[in-house]
DNA sequence: CGGATGTCAGTTCAACTGAAATCC
DNA sequence: CGGATTTCAGTTGAACTGACATCC
């Protein structure tokens, strides 16, 4: 297991000023960026850590449970598999293999989309139901594993992160978003 | 390659949203937690497509491009493997790994410590300064893909996760005091 | 000796590519 | 028909565990 190490300075505050110094005359913007992205990924790392300890005595990944959740909200408990990628901004591959996975435990159920014979439906089930219900207690509880930051900052975080994905393109706010149906 | 679905509507605002008519009558933070959250983790996501992309020519991910960085900045262009994992806080095995591939690829070279005899040294080569220098060129003039946020968000960025990375126990800010944490 | 260092074998998981079958 | 939906086979990469030899 071999404990964390531990240092006695930030990492990432001694990385951004080696870049300043080897770097000289970029525009400020650049240093501050190269520290929020390593701070992201950092950031990112120790969450998902966080989470999937949480989930682990639930046989699940954050992935897995962010589908869930999504069927536990969605009208009849059931989505097509398109539906789930659009939503979470995933490649279809990655929700066939979620939705898989995800069946074998007996928390979803695939079923033919009667309204498209193409399509696939995941239902969730009680079991599933269940374990979300379950799972996000103690997320709720845990705050995410967020508990260090303040009310403000949770804020600010996802209004300065939410610049990012609009410049990504992951979506559009013109109609605010509101309203579901389809563009 | 399937262009990416585009959505009128934020879906980690929705999701959002549905969590406060799910699980009414939590704290406020739990709420702002749950979208900060997802906004890290799609952060992530969109930032390695973009920074790998960028890396992609010169043959290295992310993290190979972290520890050849790592490497270029110190004293003699060569660390102990155990100072990296140290520094990029990633697992033994994992520079292990690292440094495999970047030694296959001519970045760096693998020397006995002389100064240890049960430790390895990865030494950066030239080719490996040289496609740090060029990769970074490149990531300057790109912003780190954060070309999208402006200064003052950028440092509020970093000064937030900075908090969630000293509750996680990442290092501590203070002196050579080795005493262990609240939580 | 106990503990640190690095490697190896093997696992799990996320994310992707390319190809294909099915159906609108 | 073109295009959407889903699956399958296979790859890569990150991160981990457990075991181990080596050396301080």
């Amino acid at each position: 297991m071999t404990r964390q190490p531990f240092l006695n300075f930030d990492p990432i505050e001694r990385a951004g000023r080696l870049w300043e110094q080897h770097w000289p005359d970029e525009d400020p913007a650049v240093y501050a960026s190269m520290r929020a992205v390593t701070s992201i990924m950092r950031a990112h790392q120790i969450l998902i850590a966080e989470l999937d300890a949480i989930l682990r005595p639930y046989g699940i990944t954050f992935s897995r449970y962010e589908a869930l959740v999504l069927l536990s909200y969605s009208r009849d408990g059931s989505l097509p598999l398109s539906k789930i990628g659009e939503r979470l901004q995933v490649h279809a591959t990655s929700v066939t293999n979620v939705v898989d996975r995800l069946e074998a435990a007996g928390l979803v159920r695939r079923e033919p989309n009667p309204r498209d014979g193409r399509g696939t439906l995941a239902t969730i089930t009680d079991a599933g139901r269940e374990v979300v219900a379950k799972a996000t207690a103690e997320f709720n509880a845990a705050r995410f594993a967020m508990s260090a930051i303040g009310l403000a900052d949770l804020k600010s975080l996802f209004a300065i992160l939410r610049e990012l994905r609009l410049d990504a393109e992951d979506f559009n706010p013109d109609g605010h978003g509101n309203d579901p149906r389809r563009r």
